[in-house]
DNA sequence: CTTGATATTTAGAATGATTCCAATTCTTGT
DNA sequence: ACAAGAATTGGAATCATTCTAAATATCAAG
């Protein structure tokens, strides 16, 4: 779970241009985000942040985590009054969180249902972002 | 502000279906809900209740539309996460927050965009429940 | 109409995620 | 190496919400 010199350089150069500056425990949280997308809480991030040679405090984890979605680099996701999830996905996409698990899931969104979306607002709405959370179960036999 | 005895009879009924022995702390409540369409938060229906012959508790209030919640009879909304919002419209539809006054609008989910959201659900995903919320900014002259 | 069983209301304490604070430590340009 | 600004940190503060236990209200039964 270390990361390479090349995985290092690269996280490095994403904070810079996002405009912060690359600190160890910027890096540390970041590459906890990409190298499992499954939407933690900052408390999850704390946890495996743990695991590295040193750990970072709850503290600084919220203050990266806000620094990231300030500058575009993840987003939020809130479920209900639920801890905020994060999310390094950009592309546009819903969220399904599967009510045994607890697990939440990327959906893919096409244009064209964007496109629809967008159509249904009545005359001078203008949407800035828009989110869509369904929840249910998976009938999946993936782990 | 005041409900006619018709009016009255009408909100016990409601209660009544929903399984809810009929209060004056319920019906206030939800006589305020049905009022003013405004999704206002549980503090808001609070201060509203306090113009009524007699106010009710913070903590009735939060019970009130807990049950309700739970009965089917309001939806809550969520923005982030800013104080939970309180909704009576049933029929499917997304919400709209305007950034600038904080309001939120309903806004009409026809069918065919339902569908359409369904179908980017991959094999066996089973969802429950939807949630689309947009905000931006409105351009509407309407007060 | 009373009564008793059950449900609701209530004030205030507790909870828990998040934010704030002020002191320390780090990063970076010179 | 140094100074100035930025980031990190532990702990306190905030605040929406939930919990608790005591007082009150509802309603079916008699
Ligand atoms: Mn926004
Ligand atoms: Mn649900
Ligand atoms: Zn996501
Ligand atoms: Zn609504």
């Amino acid at each position: 779970m270390r990361l390479n010199t090349t995985e290092l350089d690269r996280l490095k150069t994403s904070l810079k241009q996002a405009g912060l500056k690359p600190t160890r425990q910027r890096e540390n949280v970041l590459s906890i985000l990409l190298s499992r997308r499954d939407h933690p809480t900052v408390e999850e991030v704390w946890q495996r942040s743990r695991t590295l040679s040193r750990g970072i405090s709850l503290a600084t984890v919220y203050n990266c985590l806000e620094s990231f979605v300030e500058s575009g680099l993840v987003k939020q996701v809130n479920y209900e009054r639920e801890p905020t999830r994060y999310c390094p996905n950009l592309r546009p996409h819903a969220h399904f969180k599967d009510q045994e698990t607890g697990r939440v899931y990327d959906i893919d969104l096409p244009n064209e249902v964007l496109i629809q979306l967008n159509s249904i607002l009545p005359e001078g709405f203008r949407p800035e972002a828009i989110e869509i959370s369904f929840h249910g179960r998976t009938k999946t036999q993936n782990s």
